[in-house]
DNA sequence: CATGTAGCTACAATCGACTGCATGTACGCT
DNA sequence: AGCGTACATGCAGTCGATTGTAGCTACATG
């Protein structure tokens, strides 16, 4: 009955199906290519004899030969800086869902590496004809954004933010006061800060939270605040030279989750017990946060929505709507690495930040719709 | 001097170079096909200046208008059940980094969800002209594989294996049978065993570590044998329910890291102590398992250069060249979680597994060169 | 019955790169 | 010097889908 593979096994085109059909090719794009619907009559019979034929001979469109006329190639290029980090994987998983559902595809590439490296690799995706990017490296030179606007393709940014650049990411401040307010509640008033890379982001985080300390009236030293990379190794050596202060701190602050889960190795080898000898939080909720022997308190950003959101708003872009930058509510969960203990436990009410509401920079505060 | 975006600013193509270079467009492809290298002296200089114009131009090849005439796009699909998991984002990343390599990109999709969804994914790939398919998803169904059998689409299983098709996995026997070893020489003589999905690479693992304990003469019971996910739920249930049997085990195997960290709570949950009170070892080896407060013990399996043999067998078998099944050697990392004390401490040499060696089934031993 | 029009089809051109074929040239070998 | 070969080039056509334009048909209206 059916002859999915036909004759020659060549797959079918338009032009086949518009010989068996009797009709014209283009006669066959222009059916197949709208949404089926109320036709008049006497032409009815035509559309769906043409569908009927396309369905029999297993026709699938050939979105190559499509692109080339159209200038579209309804494929969005992905820059993330490693694939294998679950912050990483776990936007881009939003990525790909929200732009498979508005009928565009991802390529992802790994820009890890020498920049000469991260080049070549923009320079395939442009020659891909991608529609668009989603950018989520912090660490792009500024030749390549040149390269972007010159080739006229637009881009957003996930998980990082740059002036003059349209971007989706967590209101990193606020993320940073809540961990503040948490800390500085529960009597902390010694704390260190896992700072992570100096990226905008990062350091926002950082921000947010010696905000809260300083309007109270607390200090926080230079030395309170170690840089490093967002993994355990980071973390590790990053608590051991906060365990070596004068003034050792009672809570740690790891403005990322792998560092926070390094830093736990850290304490422990110290004979110190997270929860009860030192509070420690993280920031962004990561799966295994909660399934920690103990679990960790972090700061909740939806990475999935961060993705999603992002994606939505280059689709946005690509089809003519105009798009904004934008922040997402973060959400302070907390766990037993800093509930259990503190060195005051009377709660305290909370220092509530002044001025400005929010006081996020002209970003707006609530997603897009 | 540069004139990037020339005139109209449209991108330049083979004509426009042809046109301002003096030379025939078939030249200028010609040219800029080959890898610039000794030509007769005569026409070197044709060449060199073919090359100068692209360049000034700004020219960037059209990959989607070669991909129709050449009918190859040089891009794989990866399809992936989830990408937020660390164990298929490090094999994503390697199968990314050998298809770059050899000049492909990839792109992946996300086929978690219906099996509806599935079809439709693939369906996109396949109108999009991929290639070839690299698979990481146990659960598709035959019809796909039709489907792709049906439009000559070759492909490869990743971290999967079944009937009949290539694939590249570890040699999970044997990582079974690692760790069976290993907790029986120890002296544990009651395990527990979180399977994990009844995918064939989880049941294989499974399989290694009973049968070194039933030659050791041990019998490995039904109940001692918990199904479940591949998350930290799934491994606090299993680790719950192991906990209930009438001879509880001291030690446990989680045929997957994430499992075992979720058993790591509920140990805790119910006052072990793991490494002291229940050993414990997982699978995977994933980065955290290192700096998890208390060490786990894992199976390390090479997961990027898996990625990476996959996309290189599938290129492989695109370009002509055979390809078979490989299975990546495993090797056991004992930390605290299985090593601090035991039942039985004193080592006895393990017993060497007879028979065939490596007992895998017809599965190359030795990774592809 | 003439005219207008909505709705459709046919035709041909286009998108950018690549390839088969025919032709032409230079080089090496004897 | 003569011949054969290797290589460079131009030409025209191809890949599959889309689109602007012209022309046609059926139907409605006056």
């Amino acid at each position: 009955m059916n002859e999915p593979s036909g004759r020659g096994s060549k797959p079918p085109t338009h032009k086949l199906i518009a010989e068996v059909a009797g009709v014209h090719p283009s006669t066959v794009s222009r059916i197949l290519r709208r949404a089926p619907g109320p036709r008049r009559a006497d032409f009815a019979e035509t559309e769906e004899r043409v569908r009927e034929v396309a369905k029999r001979l297993g026709y699938r469109p050939d979105l190559t030969a499509a692109s080339l006329r159209t200038r579209r190639s309804m494929v969005l290029g992905v820059l993330l800086p490693k694939l294998h980090d679950v912050v990483l994987a776990t936007i881009l998983s939003g990525i790909d869902t929200a732009a498979f559902g508005l009928g565009y595809q991802t390529i992802v590439t790994n820009t890890l590496g020498a920049p000469e490296r991260r080049r070549e690799r923009v320079e395939m995706l442009l020659s891909r004809r991608v529609d668009g990017l989603v950018i989520g490296d912090p660490t792009l030179d500024e030749k390549i954004y040149e390269e972007l606007s010159r080739s006229r393709t637009l881009h957003v940014l996930v998980n990082h933010r740059a002036e003059g650049h349209v971007s989706v990411t967590g209101n990193d401040v606020l993320g940073g006061r809540l961990v503040g307010e948490h800390l500085l509640q529960a009597g902390h008033r010694e704390i260190g800060i896992i700072a992570g890379p100096r990226y905008p982001t990062a350091l926002d985080r950082v921000r947010g939270c010696v905000e809260v300390y300083e309007r109270a009236g607390i200090a926080v030293g230079r030395a309170q605040i170690v840089h490093t990379d967002f993994d355990p190794q980071g973390g590790r050596r990053a608590a051991q030279e906060l365990l070596t202060l004068p003034r050792r701190p009672t809570a740690i602050f790891a403005v990322n989750d792998s560092a926070a889960i390094g830093a736990m190795g850290a304490l422990r080898d110290n004979g110190l017990v997270v929860g009860r000898d030192m509070a420690l939080v993280g920031y962004n909720d990561i799966a295994i946060a909660q399934d920690l022997p103990i679990p960790l308190s972090s700061v909740h950003t939806p990475l999935r929505e961060m993705g999603e959101t992002a994606a939505r708003a280059l689709i946005d872009m690509l089809e003519g709507r105009t798009s904004g930058s934008v922040a997402l509510q973060p959400r302070l969960v907390v766990r037993d690495s800093s509930s259990s203990v503190a060195p005051v436990t009377a709660p305290v009410t909370a220092p509530r930040t002044r001025g400005e509401p929010g006081a996020n920079d002209g970003w707006a505060a609530a997603p897009l719709k």
